[in-house]
DNA sequence: GATGAATGAGCTTTCATTCAT
DNA sequence: TATGAATGAAAGCTCATTCAT
């Protein structure tokens, strides 16, 4: 029993790793089940014992993505006790987490927009999560007085967006030229945008 | 044969009316050529000769709107002498362009990612024509050093990531909450991270 | 124009043919629209073209096999003016197409029924539409006083059961035996249930 | 042993108990196993334990309600010493034990037909052996100068045949009206079709 | 004996694209 | 030029059956 229940996780992880790397490859609707299959050494049948449709791995694979980015931010968050250090670390963190793990990104920044309507509604979700955790240190850095009143929600939306597009364009050239390079020049930007005088923030 | 003309000219405007409305209900893989036939009153073979294929529909409507919205901001650019009232008139034009063309919108920010290698090359690069209209502005002011030096082509990306996250987030809502509410605070936080004091900046 | 419609129209004659023989030798579900197609020298996409799905095609044959019966049953009672001798001509006919059809017979009273909700629900509507017309020509011939008052409407059916069962015995089996050496008991028997001395009814 | 045995007695019951319900209310072919397995509380490995395949557990059930069917109809009849009354009280056991086993007459009646070549033949025998029965009675009969000769072979086929389509309108029509509504006429009818006049045959 | 994960053949259906008329 | 019937490759999904545990 226990020796089963291990092999049907490996399984699922093996199907869930195989799925990844060919939705990030194919995009989701050109990524055929059949393909996933051969690629985690199971038939095709044994993915749909493990995820009732293609749909479901999608998303499982998305939700554990936004899942590892959202958790590591957070950490990254608890570490430090000033907001505007929060901040920093956030997005240091998201930052390094997407640079490391080049599928997960293009699947969750590329191939998830446009995937269908049910998909984007569960992306939008996340992305409000995100920008929720952005808005919510900056409300912390508003309440003293660190930085000045600003509309928190609009400027969540605006670093993730601002983030992202720097991290798509990344993730889209073939070029080796790596996140690590675009991160100064963003970090500046986007503490800056929200009152942040550049020598302040530095690490 | 000038009577012809029109008439093909028309018939391709049809084609491209139809098709926007198809793909940005249904997305790029989900829309089918026979629906975009149906609804530009022609027949599948009608659309076949305006077009070599699906894709080439889909990359025709994006260029299009990439050229309306480019043109637009570009314009309001000319309007104005100094490179600060210039990115200020070029943000106020894309914002509204989007608000006024909710499907194109859709189309160009939400159905245009992860629709295939192909499309996601050439999405990338009418990006990089927009995050190249900031960063000339940005650069210019720089130059006459109105805002400090920067790292202008992060910033132009981050800039345009920021304006299409709040854009996606109004057009993917269904609530009637216009992008105008946003714009106030959008606009503030986009010209003070390149150093603009928002006193200054204000219309 | 024309002789594309003409061949439109053959193709789909062609279809009907090919489902009929794959339907009668296979039963509705284990019948493959792939074999459908190839048996009608078109292909898959070709009959998907003609019908919406398999169950259309199956639907399709059984109304063609239910009206064919249908007029030719009621065309035959047309040609006498006595109700009695209505209802003999009606069995008659029905006997013969049966027994001249063995395919669409073997579809009608053996493949249809079993074939899901569906289609159980209209089969029940095209019997009861030949119970009925055994009950009219009853209901008149009680009117004349020809045979004495009964309940129609079960007769019809019943009727319509014998019959049925006799022919379904015929087509289920091998031997050469026809529908005809049945066929004069069937008639005598039915007759004398509704109180038509078998003298009287006699060719 | 013995308790053994028991249990795995009970749980093939549970299992035609559940196919039963699942075969009626589906069909053959769109029955899974896996439901059959999920109703009788079994897993699909133990369905598999009790029965070769699929195919054997409907034909276990179309034997065990033929058997049920067949079992009560010569009971009755073997409580009688006249053909013609041996003939009323089969007619009305039948009637009744349809009545009392809806899915059972489903199963019997209307999912039967249609199921495949195999099923096709078994039931046709089943047929036969009703057929037969009533045959015997009407030979009885004949023998007795109770009725005028007839084929008693086709009569029998016919009774059968016209009970069952009386019975299968009633199973498949939604309506609460009873089977007991058309016993009478139905009684009538066959009776007088063999000979038997009205009144003689009155209960 | 029982379980349920795994298999894989097979199914219906869709749809971009072609081409005779 | 325009039409729409025809093609055929694929795709997602189902499910009877097997078998290691």
């Amino acid at each position: 029993m226990r020796t089963e229940q291990i092999r049907a996780v490996n399984r699922r992880q093996r199907i869930l790793a195989a799925a990844l790397d060919v939705f990030s490859r194919r995009g989701y609707s050109d990524a055929a089940v059949d393909e996933i299959a051969l690629e985690s050494t199971t038939s095709k049948g044994g993915v749909y014992f493990h995820f009732p449709n293609k749909h479901a791995i999608f998303l499982a694979l998305l939700d554990q993505t936004a899942d590892l980015l959202y958790s590591r931010a957070e950490q990254a968050t608890l570490a430090e006790s000033e907001p505007v250090a929060q901040l920093d670390a956030a997005l240091w963190t998201i930052t390094r987490t997407f640079e490391n793990h080049r599928s997960l990104t293009r699947l969750f920044l590329v191939e998830a927009r446009g995937a269908g309507r049910d998909i984007n509604a569960h992306m939008q979700e996340i992305h409000n999560r995100f920008a929720e955790l952005i808005a919510q240190r900056l409300d912390a850095a508003v309440e003293l007085n660190v930085i000045p009143p600003l509309d928190t929600r609009v400027a969540g939306q605006a670093w993730f967006g601002a983030i992202n597009e720097v991290v798509v364009s990344w993730v889209l050239s073939d070029g080796d030229e790596g996140l690590a390079e675009a991160y100064p020049a963003l970090r500046a930007l986007l503490l800056r945008s929200v009152g942040v005088p550049p020598s302040e923030g530095e690490v």
